[in-house]
Order: C-alpha cells, then sequence, then structure tokens
DNA sequence: CCAACAATTCTCCATATGGTGAATTAAATC
DNA sequence: GATTTAATTCACCATATGGAGAATTGTTGG
C-alpha cells in the first residue's frame, strides 16, 4: 500500500491517535473544567486505552497544556485569514468585531477553556508553550490599521491596539460565555437569533463609534 | 448571658456554622472551580466537621448554588449603595463604569464563581432561587438615567440599559478575568497599578464616548 | 522472513472522594 | 435537675480516580 494513503489505514497510527485524544480532552476539560474533567472519560471519547494517554502526554495537566496550545493555535490561524491590512481601516475594525464574535459563538469550547486556564493562573501556558509564541501578530495587524486610519483621518488618534482588542473580545466574551448567569438575570433568552444580532449590533456601535472620529 | 452578646459565644451556634461553612466553601469553588473544589478542604478551611455540610447544605451541589445565592446578593447588596439617580446622567455611567471595575477587582471569587455557574449551564440557578429574584432593579434604575440623560439631550437616546450593562460589565471582567492568560500573550503584566489604571481610563472612554451625545 | 521498535491493550493499585449512620454533647424547655 | 432537641463529632464505606507495570501486537527496516 502507498505511503500516501496510509492515513486510510485503520490500523496503528501514532498521530490519529494523538489527535483523537486531543480532540476528547478539549471537549472533556470544555465540558467540565479541569478539575472536572475524567481521564477515563477522555480515553472513552478518544476510542482508545487511557494508557495510551499516559504513553503520549504524560498526565493530566500536560493534556490541558497541550489542549490549551492546540486552542490558540486554532484562533491564530483564523485570524490569520483576517487580512485586515487590505481593508479600509474602519472595515477592517468592524471585520475584526464580527469574526470575533462569530468565533467564539462558533467555538464555545474556546471560552470555558481559556476561563479553566486562567482558574489556575495561567500555570499551564508556561511549560509547554513559550510565552511569546501566544503572542498574536494580530495586535500588530492592528495596530497598523490603527496608525493608517489616524494618518488618513478616518479614525481618531491615540488608540491603544491592545486595550482595543480586549475590549472587542471581552464585549463579546461575556455575553456568550456567561449567557446562563445572564439570561436567568434579565429572565428571557439571550441566545435566541434576534438577541444575538442585537448584541453583536451594540458591540458594532459602541467599537466604531470609539474608533472613528467623532 | 444576655441574648444580645449570644455572637460572643464560643460554644454552639448553627447560624455561624452555617455562615464559616459558606465562606470556606465560596473560597474553595472559587480557587478550583466546583469539579475541583473537595468537600473535606471545605470542612477543613471552615474549622468544622464535613458531615456538618451535609446537615445543612445536604450535598455539594447545594452548597455551590447557596454560595452562588450569596455571591449575586453580595453584588446586588453593592450596587444598591450606588444612589445613581441622584447623580447627573453622564456621572451616574461613569460612576457605574468604576464601581464594576472595582468590585470585580476587590471581589476576584466573584469571577470565577460566575464562570463555574455558567459552565455549569446555569443549573445550580434554577433550583434554590427564583429566577426573577436575580433580576438587579440596577437595570432599572439605569433605564432612567438614560431617558433622563437623552430628555436632557446631554445622552444620546436609544439605548438599551441592558446591552450597556453587559458591555460595563464585559470591559471589566474580562480584562480581570484573564488576566494571567492575556499578560503572558501579551508579554507583560497587565495587573500593575500603571496598566490597572490605564485600562479604566480605557474603559470609560469607550463607554462614556458612546453614551454622550456626538 | 526476522529482529527491533513503536503502538496499543490489560490488569492492577494506592489513595482520594462524596456521602452516611450512629453516637455524643451542649442548650433550651419544662 | 431531668428531658428533649438541635448541633457536632466519629467512624466508616462504596466507588471513582489518576496513574503505572508489564505483556502484546502491528509495522518497518534490514
Amino acid at each position: 500500500m502507498p505511503q500516501e494513503l496510509r492515513t486510510e489505514t485503520r490500523g496503528r497510527d501514532a498521530d490519529r491517535s494523538q489527535q483523537a485524544i486531543l480532540l476528547a480532552a478539549r471537549d472533556e476539560f470544555a465540558e467540565h473544567g479541569l478539575g472536572g474533567a475524567r481521564m477515563d472519560r477522555i480515553a472513552e471519547r478518544a476510542g482508545s486505552d487511557k494508557r495510551l494517554i499516559y504513553y503520549y502526554f504524560e498526565n493530566k495537566d500536560r493534556l490541558f497544556a497541550a489542549v490549551l496550545e492546540e486552542t490558540y493555535r486554532g484562533i491564530r490561524e483564523a485570524e490569520d485569514q483576517l487580512h485586515l491590512v487590505d481593508l479600509p481601516p474602519a472595515d477592517a475594525v468592524r471585520r475584526l468585531t464580527e469574526f470575533t464574535w462569530n468565533y467564539y459563538l462558533e467555538h464555545p469550547e474556546f471560552l470555558t477553556l481559556l476561563n479553566s486556564a486562567n482558574l489556575h493562573r495561567g500555570r499551564h501556558l508556561a511549560g509547554s508553550t513559550r510565552a511569546r509564541e501566544l503572542n498574536s501578530p494580530l495586535i500588530q495587524t492592528l495596530g497598523q490599521v490603527l496608525e493608517r486610519g489616524r494618518a488618513s483621518g478616518e479614525l481618531r488618534g491615540g488608540i491603544d491596539p491592545m486595550q482595543l482588542y480586549i475590549s472587542i473580545a471581552g464585549l463579546a466574551y461575556f455575553y456568550l460565555g456567561n449567557q446562563h448567569t445572564l439570561s436567568a438575570i434579565f429572565g428571557r433568552d439571550l441566545m435566541t437569533p434576534k438577541a444575538r444580532a442585537e448584541r453583536l449590533s451594540h458591540v458594532c456601535d459602541l467599537i466604531l463609534g470609539y474608533v472613528l472620529r467623532s
């Protein structure tokens, strides 16, 4: 059998096993948090033996770290597809805002994994991942966009790209990540299509109103 | 011994025991999440026997629900002290923003408990607490403030108080709750006094820029 | 075809975990 | 001072849990 088709083989495949474990672990950690996740359940979800997890990932904490790394890689990859530099400044900011909202919406596991990582004080980031490797080039790009907008007069000056990025993220994150609590507090479902559209609209108003020169 | 001084008694006191357990549980849940919290550790922290926890709170989930209730009560109480109606509309919005920031800063357990509550899909809110009891009167007040501002021309019209409230909360929450991850991503400590002041300043700019007529 | 090695499975374990029955002790009531 | 009741402690358990030793099986290079 040609090597190129080895992927189709249902036999032994270290990469495939690792990937299956990683995916299963991601779901389990996202659903129950680090403390609530069960190694047995991850093995079951991955359809592989529990011992294999320890063979490839050593222990629960390192597995969680690997999941985090993979998760960050995922959003970085998606961010790289944005091509903000090709857009007029205001459009770029709107695009980033809508992208962030939609990414969180489509990847709810991202939100809870981030929560878990922070509950444990970022302990799992230090070990496997070099700090700066996480540093997304998006901030650089956003900085260029803002500068270009300032120069052309389209955007106001003096905007810190990091603050703006955190704000865009936070406005989506809080609503989506705390939907259950917020729905209970406000006595209505905040995840209906209408409610979601209203929220995104509000966030865009807030952010674009801020960056646009007044 | 007069009844009024019974609080000083080091003997048996059901209320004091319950309170001690509740506080210990709050810290434990905030530190480790629901899944990572240990009943034995809560008992130890509370300085009481583990059996007493089950005597008063039945099981882990109900204890967590009780902690959540207490937590919400805490922030509601603080919000009630704001007296936003007594202030000029723009001042009221700024005050709410600064209050929210400072409350999260001084009550980091609030953030992680909220995370845990949502990780478990708000399951713990339904049981013990009537949904609407959580509904803070703050939204009503904020609505009045916004309407007053609109009428006087000081603020723009058409602002949804719920959206605004969620935005104010989210802008503080994301930064403070994800400080470890964010500090790692951006390669610098976001919790220095300077960094914190800059963030609060940015949040106020964003929010006040939005509500003020342009 | 075979040795060598990596991938996988099987079995097992020390300990931690949420939870409980029953005894005990301090207050309140009579 | 006896009795009752509520608060607290003690001893205990079935099971779940993260983890590891050792055997086994498939694959691959010689």
